[in-house]
Order: C-alpha cells, then sequence, then structure tokens
DNA sequence: TTGAAAGCGCTAACAG
DNA sequence: CTGTTAGCGCTTTCAA
C-alpha cells in the first residue's frame, strides 16, 4: 500500500469527486466542445477546490504520439548566431526525448520573399508545430507571421522583432538600455571632460538608432562632464576610419579631446586602427557591444576596457523553451518581451 | 498508419531488433543486475547503433509512482537567501507535476549539529531523494554528507563550498574571480595614481580572503598605478566605519589620496558614512558587492558606482535541476562547479 | 453528451 | 536469466 504523502491531484482524482470518467474531466479542463455546460463547471470548480495542475511529464509523453518540429529560421554565415544556434542546440538537448525537435533553416535575411518560402514550406511540408524566426520587419512578412499564427502555430520572432501582433512573443536585446549602460560606463570610466564618439553603422536602421538613443540619454544622466558625436561607419572598415577620424579632427577644431569611444555597431577594426593613429597620449577609453574575435583581442591586449554583452544563446534556447511550454499548455507566455541579459565584460571575464 | 517520421528510437525497437523483450533491455541499459553479460553487451551496441536515447517524459512520468522530495537546508532569515528560495520556487515551478517537490528547512548555519540533525531528519524521516544544503565545512558535517551520499543520495552544497568528495557537486561563487572582475573595473574607474581600499569582514574567513585575493591579483594586473589597502570592518557598522577611517588617515600619511574603494563585504552603511564624513572634494569612486537595500540607495543617488552582482535565484534554481537531472538519469553532472555568473551593475540596471 | 479503452516510453514486480 | 504485465497521467479515438 503505497502513502498518498505529496502526491497531487491527477484527473482521476477529479473524476472521482464528480462522478464522471477521466475523458469528460479532460473535455471540461481544457475546453473542448461536446460536453454540458454546467458539468463543465461543476468539473472546473472541483479541480480548482482539489488545487489541480496537470502533470507536465504525462502531457509531454503524449508527444511522443505525433513529434514536433520547431522550425527555425537564421540568417546564413553569421557569427552572432552560430551562437544562437548553439542555444538552440542545448534547448533540443533539454527537450531531447520529450518529442520535439528543432529543424533550422538558413537564408539571406535580407531576402523577404526567401523568408516567406521558407516560413511557408516549414509551415505546410513540414508540418512544424512552431516557428522561431528572424527577419526584416515588412509588411509581406508581418503579414505571413499572422496567417500562420492564425493556423495555431505558435510563432517566436528572435534578435530584432517583427511587429507582427499575432506572434507570440519576441526575444532580444533592449537596445535602448544596452546604450544606456554603455553610457554610464563609458561617463565613469573617463572623468575629465571632453568629448565621447558614439559610433554606429547606419542611422536609418532603428536597431542603430535605438542603441545611439539609449546612450545619449545616458550621457545626459551620468556624462554631463563630455560631449557627444556620433558617427555612422556603415560597417565597414573604411566607413568606421573615416568616421572615426572625422570624429577626432572635429573634436580637435572645436578644442576638446576625444576622451571615450562607443563602438555601438560596425567594423571594430576600423575603430581600433583609427584610435591608434590618432592618439599620442592618452588612449581614450573604448567600450564595444558583444564578443567578436576582434573584441576579445582588444580586451585581451587593453585596447578596449569593456564590451557590452548580449548573451546570443539565450535567444536560441529561450524561444525553444517558451515555444514547448506553449505547445504544451496552450498559454500565452508570460511576457511579450524576453530580454536577453545585459552583461559588460572586461579582460577579467575572458579568463 | 502514422509515419514513422522523426520518431526516435525507443526500448521497443531495441527490443525487436535484438529479439528480446523491453524488460531485458531495460535491464541491460541500465546495468541492472540479472542479465547474461553478452547479451547486455549485444543489447547496448544495438542501442548505440539506433542512436538511442532514454525519453525523458516517461521517465518523469514514473516518478509519479513514488513522489520525489528533494530536502534543501538554508540559514534562517538572510536577505541574500530569499533570492536563493526565489530559485529555489522558479524550478519546482517548472518541475512542477515532474513528481518532484522541494522541502525547506531553515537553520542556524553556524550550529553544526543542527545542521547534521536537520540533514538525518530529511534523509531519514522525510526520506527525501536528494539534499541541497549549505553550511560549515567541518568535518563532522563532512563525514554525514559522505554517508548520506553513500547511502544513494545525491547532495549539492551551494553558496560555500563543503569539501565532502562525495557531493554530487557545488553551485556558488567564483570568489577569487569576483575580486578580480572588482579590481579591473575599479582600476579602470579610477585613472589617476592613488590608494584603493579594498574593505572585507573577517580575513579569518576563506570567503573573505579569496575576493580580497582575486582583487590583489587584479590590481597587480589592471591597477599598476594604485596602492591597495585592505581593511577588516567585521561585518559590523562601527568595526566598516573605523577600519576605512583608519585606511584614510593611513594613506594620507604616506602622502596619497583614497581614490577608490572597494567593499567585498560587510557593513555598506557603515563604508559610506566613513566616505562621506572623509571626502571634501572627489570622491572616491567605490564598488561593491551583491544587491542589498543600502547597495540600491547608493546606485541610484552615486554614491556607489557599480555592483558586483552574483545571481542568488541561481544558487536556488541550478541545484533543483542538477538534482532532477541526477534523480532521472543517474549519470553524474557534467561539473563539479556550477558558478553563479558574475555581473556588474550599475544604477542604469536599477530602471 | 458521456463512457471505455488504448497507448505515449519506461520500470518494477511477478512469473517462468 | 528472461518474459509478461500493470501502471505513472493524459488525450484521443470509438462506442454507447
Amino acid at each position: 500500500v503505497r502513502e498518498r504523502k505529496h502526491r497531487r491531484p491527477t484527473i482521476n482524482n477529479i473524476a472521482d469527486v464528480a462522478g464522471v470518467s477521466r475523458g469528460t474531466v479532460d473535455r471540461a479542463l481544457n475546453n473542448r466542445p461536446g460536453v454540458n455546460q454546467r458539468l463543465a463547471e461543476k468539473i472546473r470548480r472541483i479541480a480548482c477546490d482539489l488545487g489541480y495542475a496537470p502533470n507536465r511529464a504525462a502531457k509531454a509523453l503524449r508527444f511522443n504520439y505525433e513529434p514536433q518540429t520547431i522550425g527555425v529560421i537564421l540568417p546564413a554565415a553569421n557569427e552572432f548566431f552560430d551562437d544562437v544556434v548553439r542555444g538552440i542546440k542545448r534547448a533540443e538537448e533539454e527537450l531531447h526525448g520529450m518529442g520535439v525537435h528543432a529543424q533550422i533553416e538558413t537564408i539571406d535575411e535580407s531576402d523577404e520573399s526567401a523568408v516567406v518560402n521558407t516560413m511557408m514550406r516549414l509551415s505546410e511540408e513540414t508540418e512544424a508545430s512552431g516557428l522561431v524566426m528572424t527577419g526584416p520587419d515588412t509588411s509581406k512578412i508581418r503579414t505571413a507571421i499572422n496567417s500562420i499564427a492564425d493556423t495555431g502555430i505558435p510563432v517566436v520572432t528572435i534578435n530584432s522583432d517583427i511587429s507582427a501582433e499575432k506572434r507570440l512573443c519576441f526575444v532580444g536585446q533592449d537596445l535602448r538600455k544596452s546604450g544606456l549602460v554603455a553610457a554610464e560606463l563609458l561617463a565613469k570610466l573617463v572623468p575629465t571632460p571632453g568629448t565621447v564618439v558614439a559610433v554606429t553603422g547606419d542611422l536609418n536602421f532603428q536597431a542603430h538608432r535605438d542603441r545611439i538613443v539609449g546612450f545619449q540619454e545616458g550621457m545626459e544622466k551620468w556624462g554631463k562632464h563630455l560631449k557627444v558625436a556620433v558617427g555612422e561607419g556603415y560597417d565597414s572598415y573604411q566607413g568606421t576610419l573615416r568616421c572615426v577620424n572625422d570624429a577626432f579632427s572635429s573634436a580637435a577644431h572645436s578644442g576638446t579631446e576625444v576622451v571615450g569611444v562607443y563602438m555601438a555597431t560596425g567594423s571594430i577594426d576600423g575603430c581600433l586602427e583609427a584610435v591608434n593613429n590618432l592618439t599620442a597620449g592618452n588612449r581614450p577609453r573604448i567600450v564595444t557591444n558583444d564578443i567578436l574575435p576582434a573584441v576579445e583581442a582588444g580586451l585581451a591586449d587593453g585596447r578596449i576596457d569593456f564590451t557590452i554583452f548580449q548573451d546570443p544563446e539565450y535567444q536560441g534556447y529561450m524561444p525553444m523553451k517558451v515555444i514547448y511550454e506553449y505547445l504544451l499548455t496552450k498559454r500565452m507566455p508570460e511576457s511579450h518581451w524576453f530580454q536577453s541579459p545585459i552583461r559588460i565584460l572586461g579582460a577579467a571575464d575572458l579568463e
């Protein structure tokens, strides 16, 4: 005779109490059609009274009846997304043997119709039960997401959001905050007055703008002693080199010195090269984003002071978990936006 | 007829191929006694060839046969551990309906025999299937851990390690690295020569020493322009006040100025008070540890620049997951030491 | 509208 | 040493 200690109520218990069969309880609790309204009500009340919560293991086991595929659409050949994929793999590992696996498709993310085609292929041909994706926020793609979501397939956008109102949620960075943190750090690293240069790629991109906005906001808060100059390097070595050069010379013209550089995005190499050429005495403090080989090298040899890191693995791991949870429970996730944590990393973290 | 797409091999498939029953396959794969050596070998080979991995949902479901209790032993009335408990609850939530739950016991952690008694009570009376605990690293407690581990009950130590070789693993901070990160940050925040004061509680405690060691190491790397003074505040307001006072006056005597303070542990209030009294012009840069109300207030109003944060929730969440995984698979965790991530937080993170 | 039964993959108890 | 069976909790048929 096994004791009942700590055993949580099951649909069987509810069925017993209500004097009906398990099947009816299941139908009532999951709002399935074909059950007497008043009976359903009664069953739900009993479930509530008993403190019933469904057993996840049992639900998961049933998945094996018809294993579930989660389709993933990512840009091809991108360092950042290699780490995202690592996060997806880690989630898959954890969900291993829970009847769920990922099918990753890489595409040219700027190619709108390639994105839509892949979405369709995954949802129709592969019969994916969920979609994790990134891509441009265009109306064609928004429509595709909404119509797929209407089919009942949860869609999670990652990295850069797509404003389709029917997507389940977005997993990505708070770019404004990332800029804010960078500003506080840089402002405190540079106690003396002077100019700080914020280098970005192209201010026509929302993502690039957001970081700069946050940075400027932060500078108003913590960097009152500093002047901010913003430059666009268009993500190329030459462009970045030129823009940093320009910033230095116009600072010199206005009689101040460049004491700090924030590399919001773009070619780290170009920036470091320019700084190297231009500074004779005191090197400006440099804060970058992410961890690329050039950043790691810069941190190690002291040319870069700190980098603002956004866990890319999180952007792979989290969406998988969210979709799995949704498939299991059919409940909306707690948040529309899961923010990948912002971390300040220095040379000490490279160990 | 359901298609076989993506369905992973089960023990049934293995049984079919090997021409034996599921029971035998189960015994062979789990190294249970009572199965012909050569047959077991053959079965394992087939499993490997088929790429078999056990279905976690099915294993988890079986747990409900005899629900599992994980015993947790924590110090009573401690701000830090409130967050640890939050992590435990989160894990419990995730494991909800997986046949696992936590039973938390709070004790006076300095009371060796109270710790041992609670351990025994949890393992014998409650029949816990796993133990998460913290306590002093004494031989009596080490022996208790080892003997409980010998029973087959996994024991995970958290926060401060207990060097019982049979514990499953330790989940906690890398204190040396925490000091190292603080040093890099403080050194870079203070470009001008001067003295930095590292305030700790009591250097007789290993934990307190470790942070200071890391800090000194980091100062040698990144703070060559700075002199380091170490003070013990014995975790009291008065002690900290006095020790910071002393550090300031002896710095003044040797003709340097205190330009930075590292509060490795102890009374933040005492430190802030002392600094406030002593500095007329430039306030020294201050780096603290953890997030206590006093730290939050200090960050918000600018008296503290940054704090080195060690996610306490992680120290609750992770051990639960590790033990669950162990109960499920009976495999040792990947690491003996799960390090809670070290994060630098500033005012920007309070938002 | 409801009940009964089968089965997801695995393990433990019981037979042989 | 090996096979058989029941059952963990839930959902989905099929039958009533």
